[in-house]
DNA sequence: ACGCCACCTATTTTT
DNA sequence: TAGGTGGCGT
């Protein structure tokens, strides 16, 4: 035990750097916010910063200081080669990445300006390029986007108008599919190999119509549409490569082929580029990513250069031989095998537990030991799961010890009907095409504009082929309803309208918190409440909404149109709160997706078993390759402890079932695991008879000696 | 327009 | 088992 705690300690001094304080940090959350790269750079990374000659691609193992490597390129790029800031592009997947990385641009350049520098995620870069030329596609200046709702609502319509038997999600993820794929509705139709496929590919094309008819744009559009904007107009896309003359690209695994192509028209046919990635921890092939952009890129360039980044400064050597051992089941096109400084560190411990319920409560001990033996803070701990149900018993547990946790997921700030609703009067006055805002809008709160009307105005307007809005102005509508029902409209719409001249003219954020005012929508939620709480609760909502909004104007300095406010808000910068939560000093649960680009002193992979990890439908389908990089992402968050846990028995849809220990237990090195079984027998055979033998001698033993 | 009941289905999620 | 949804009835 003493040895085991001298070693921990050495594996943690490397990895307390100095702040700009010359405090000492310890036990940071988040890699990128609060390390810093030792100040000397290993020769790799410093190869990898230096590159310029032609493109790049960094192979970067977890806990490499990838990161780092791209901030420091950034730094250099400004720093020692003449770039300026509006000249260099990072493109990131999520905001968060986005959000800090720039803070450490700035921290590394905190002498010099960086206003300009493009940072942002893939889908801000397309609402970019689309907003400087929306007309180039025919769209219009103030376009909406529609998100994952509003995009299968319409689909839905389309199918149900049409009178197909399709499921709409399924309509709606084909579409998807295909968008990301850069595929567009006619060639859908041309590839279409059954006719649930053909009705997909009708469904698309009418979508699409739709969607332009609203001058609205999905998500997948922001990728897919610069990438016909430059397809089909080569000068705005020698303009846009002029301007940008170095770009980055962090995990590159996970971009899809949109991406792909949006990445190499930017770069140009000499390639000044730098893409990041680990093909190992690709996780996201279900929803389009293609890790094998990866080795494509060595095709389409062949002046690739491959840099690996291999030294781990984040894990203790077991736990690295653990992650490499299993990922080493995998076939791989680049080889790579991760190394460290910081020692051996404790055996990953296993725990075999009877069943959920026991499982939080043998986690939660061991969590209330190490904060005890140890000292270490809540929020030193993660808890990650293949999916978001297991998460119950170890909130329970945690509860009933009373320990500060955190859940990361659940619903998107953009999901509350409150944050929806008022959304949608933003898209409105924006946009009065936007018919989804309309007919939200019209009745929130009631207008006594009832479905008959409504469906009038919008036959009407169809036939005209204009927008709900400009349809309520039309004298033609007098003859297909009664007076009182075109007044509602009419005075509606003309509020609306009227609203949209102050937004253009004035404070945009003034007039929006008028608008709420004057709809009175505090009282409108305190009615649909349950409990006064719950409307308190919704209205703080939509006071974040404001807060947010006057944080982006104040970013933008004075350009903040409504337009653009609106156009931001969509790709939701908007995390300040909920991060919050997570900085705080709790336990940390999430999925294993969720971890990825974390790290935690501790960290325990719960519901190790057969058919959760790997989960029952890649076992099914034969592939279990994702199955096993999530593992192995999972595997690589730990920076001191790990350890595995599973259940024999769970509840499968209300019935119990035995479980099977997970396959990649298996694929660990035997001799760095310590199972403790307790009194369940979930342990793979060889052991279990091992333990039988052992016990029988025991037994022996003390009856001779008896 | 709302509420209740019955039925169905259980991965991962960002923008 | 539980939670979410859709349809039907008031």
């Amino acid at each position: 035990m003493q040895a085991h705690t001298a070693h921990v300690r050495n594996c943690d001094r490397p990895r307390n750097f100095p702040t700009a304080g010359g405090r000492v940090e310890s036990a940071p959350f988040r890699t990128a916010l609060h390390r810093s790269l030792p100040v000397e750079l290993n020769p790799q990374q410093r190869a990898a910063v230096h590159h310029l000659e032609g493109p790049l691609l960094v192979l970067a193992g977890a806990g490499s200081g990838k990161t780092g490597v791209i901030t420091r390129k950034i730094a250099w790029l400004l720093r020692e080669c003449g770039y300026r800031p509006r000249q260099v592009l990072a493109v990131t997947f999520t905001n968060k990445a986005a959000r800090e990385m720039r803070e450490r641009v700035r921290r590394l350049l905190a002498d010099r300006p960086v206003r300009g520098l493009r940072i942002g995620t893939f889908h801000a870069l397309g609402l970019e390029i689309l907003r400087t030329h929306p007309q180039a596609l025919g769209y219009r200046a103030g376009f909406s986007i529609f998100d994952t709702h509003d995009s299968l609502h319409q689909v839905a319509e389309i199918v149900r108008k049409a009178r197909l038997h399709l499921e709409p999600e399924h309509a709606r993820w084909q579409i998807g599919a295909w968008k990301n794929e850069a595929i567009d509705p006619e060639a859908a139709l041309a590839g279409a190999e059954s006719d649930r496929e053909v009705a997909c590919a009708r469904v698309y094309a009418a979508y699409q119509d739709q969607l332009r008819a609203y001058n609205a744009l999905d998500f997948d559009d922001l990728l897919l549409q610069p990438v016909r904007l430059f397809e089909t107009h080569p000068e705005l896309l020698e303009a846009w490569r002029e301007r940008i003359r170095y770009l980055l690209v962090d995990e590159y695994q996970d971009t899809n082929p949109a991406q792909y192509r949006l990445v190499r028209l930017l770069s140009g046919p000499l390639g000044a580029f730098t893409v990041v990635g680990d093909d190992d921890q690709s996780i996201y092939a279900w929803r389009g990513a293609r890790p094998e952009n990866l080795a494509r890129l060595a095709e389409d360039y062949p002046r690739l250069t491959v840099i690996k980044l291999e030294q781990n400064y984040r894990s203790t050597g077991i736990i690295l031989r653990a992650a490499n051992r299993l990922i080493a089941h995998n076939p791989h096109v680049f080889e790579k095998r991760l190394w460290s400084r910081l020692g051996q560190g404790e055996r990953i411990r296993v725990l075999s537990c009877r069943d959920p319920e026991h499982e939080a409560e043998r986690i939660v001990s061991e969590i209330l030991h190490r904060r005890f033996q140890e000292r270490a803070r809540d929020g030193d701990f993660a808890i990650l799961y293949r999916g978001n149900h297991q998460s119950r018993p170890f909130e329970q547990a945690l509860r009933a010890h009373r320990i500060p946790y955190h859940v990361s997921g659940g619903t998107s700030f953009f999901d509350y009907t409150e944050v929806k609703d008022l959304v949608a009067y933003l898209r409105l006055l924006v946009n009065e095409d936007d018919d989804r805002a309309f007919l939200r809008c019209v009745n929130t709160p009631r207008r006594e504009i009832g479905a008959a009307t409504l469906e009038k105005l919008a036959a009407y307007a169809g036939e005209r082929g204009i927008g709900l809005l400009a349809a309520c102005f039309e004298a033609g509508l007098a003859q297909r309803l009664p007076a009182r029902a075109r007044h509602r409209l009419e005075g509606f719409a003309t509020w609306i309208a009227a609203q949209a001249d102050r937004a253009r003219r004035g404070d945009p954020v003034a007039v929006f918190r008028d608008l709420v005012e004057e709809i009175d929508y505090r009282g409108w939620l305190e009615s649909q409440a349950k409990t006064p709480e719950e409307a308190g609760r919704r209205w703080e909502n939509v006071e974040e909404l404001f807060e947010w909004m006057e944080r982006t104007r104040a970013a933008l300095e004075g350009e903040a149109s409504l337009a653009e406010l609106v156009a931001r808000m969509s790709l939701m910068d908007l995390l300040d709160r909920k991060d919050a939560d997570a900085d705080g000093d709790r336990v940390h649960l999430m999925t294993l997706h969720a971890a990825k680009g974390l790290e935690f002193p501790h960290v325990f992979i719960v519901g190790m078993e057969e058919g959760l990890l790997p989960h029952r439908s890649a076992i099914e389908s034969g592939d279990l390759t994702e199955e096993r990089r999530l593992a192995y992402v999972g595997i690589t968050r730990a920076r001191r402890t790990l350890t595995f846990s599973l259940a024999a028995r769970r509840r499968v849809g209300g019935q119990w079932s035995e479980t099977e220990p997970s396959r990649f237990l298996q694929e660990l090195p035997e001799e760095d695991l310590v199972w403790e079984g307790g009194r369940c027998d979930a342990r793979p055979p060889e052991e279990r008879r091992a333990r039988g033998r052992a016990h029988l001698a025991n037994l022996k033993a003390l009856l001779e000696d008896g």
